[in-house]
DNA sequence: TTCAGAACTGCAACGTGTTTCTATTATGAC
DNA sequence: GTCATAATAGAAACACGTTGCAGTTCTGAA
């Protein structure tokens, strides 16, 4: 492993330096949740996670893979919290609705921090693959568990179509959150967008 | 009109403004086909375009302002030269998916610029809105013509679910292309994924 | 307990997007 | 042709991501 990846709670061996990737992330969070993307200043998440630029530039090599990172976090923690309860809805396209919409409405919660986390992740380049494939994972996860319903089990491989489904759908939401996030369409724009494509999708 | 949008052909009064605003979108896809995202750098284009960098400036308020509006010329150019042939084949699916391979062969026929055009287009934020919508308008024609094939009429509004599916497309396949500029797909991956998408909306 | 190596701090410096400012040149009304 | 105004050139300066480095502190093996 000698390419230039976030350090991940796994990689770090002392309490101390797991206590300060967390204040590292902490801050991006708080810093984006302020002001957006370009209110993380590598400067600013630094003094504010009480840590030098060296040792955050240490931890997350470049300010994409910091937010990335951030994003990931994010997302699981709200895996974590929901993740146990079946998804309600009697179709996949009901259920794959209510996620997108349940999803949707925590980030528009919060639109400054969705712009950077948003924008990070579609500007992401090749060195950052390590992080994005995490996330497109937990995504993936997300939508073919709510394809499933009451079918799905722990460990089983989603079929095929199943994933490719849930791609397309990765994408129009992706999609849809970056014309959010940029004033080019509303909330409910949004949210009537995604429907219109999951229902195109799951008949 | 005093939001701070990029300099049109229309809003140019002289031929002399006129040319070196070509000169400048010259000066950006000539230094983008050759080094991409990061050599598109704004002393360098103002200098290749043999043009003060305050004038780059004030025809093109940032340098994404630049790229997007780079983005809509080449759209524009390759609209009319193949904009008069119908599009062939049998189904909308075929004709989709022929128009979509061919406009993917040719961005990847130049990565750098693709690269380039692309991720200025997902970092866009809400200030290029204008900038962004000629080019999403532009998609969408491009794909409800496909869509219609024979039956399309000029200056015929299409349905709104011709609209939506070509909504859908659109986002998958700059989804597509994000990924394989990123290099995170290989493009056959991309291709494939496509057609994937493409079958399962229009069926 | 000691000590080598890793991790961290603090700070300066560089590159590139962006802004600002003054002097010069082009344009259009009269 | 003259003049007011806008547009342009040229160059300096600023902002922030990123890098590099000297000195200090932490950590873990012996």
């Amino acid at each position: 492993m000698t390419t230039t990846n976030s350090l991940t709670y796994e990689d770090l061996g002392s309490a101390a330096q797991r206590d300060r990737r967390r204040r590292i992330l902490d801050a991006t969070i708080a810093l984006a949740s302020k002001g957006g993307f370009d209110a993380v200043q590598m400067r600013a998440v630094a003094e504010q996670a009480d840590v030098a630029l060296g040792t955050l530039y240490r931890y997350f090599p470049s300010k994409i893979h910091l937010l990335v990172s951030a994003l990931a976090r994010q997302f699981e923690d709200t895996q974590t919290m929901v993740g146990r309860k079946p998804v309600p809805g009697d179709t996949p396209a009901e259920r794959v609705i209510y996620v997108l919409r349940r999803a949707t409405r925590g980030m528009q919660g919060d639109a400054n921090l969705t712009e950077a986390l948003t924008r990070a992740f579609m500007f992401a380049d090749a060195s950052v693959a390590t992080e994005i494939h995490v996330v497109g994972m937990q995504l993936t996860t997300m939508l073919t568990r709510s394809i499933k319903g009451d079918a799905y089990v722990e460990g089983e491989q989603p079929s095929d179509e199943d994933v490719a489904i849930s791609r397309v759908i990765s994408d129009v939401w992706l999609s849809a959150l970056v014309t959010w996030v940029t004033g080019r369409a509303t909330a409910e724009e949004v949210a009537e967008h995604i429907e219109t494509a999951v229902n195109l999708l799951l008949r």
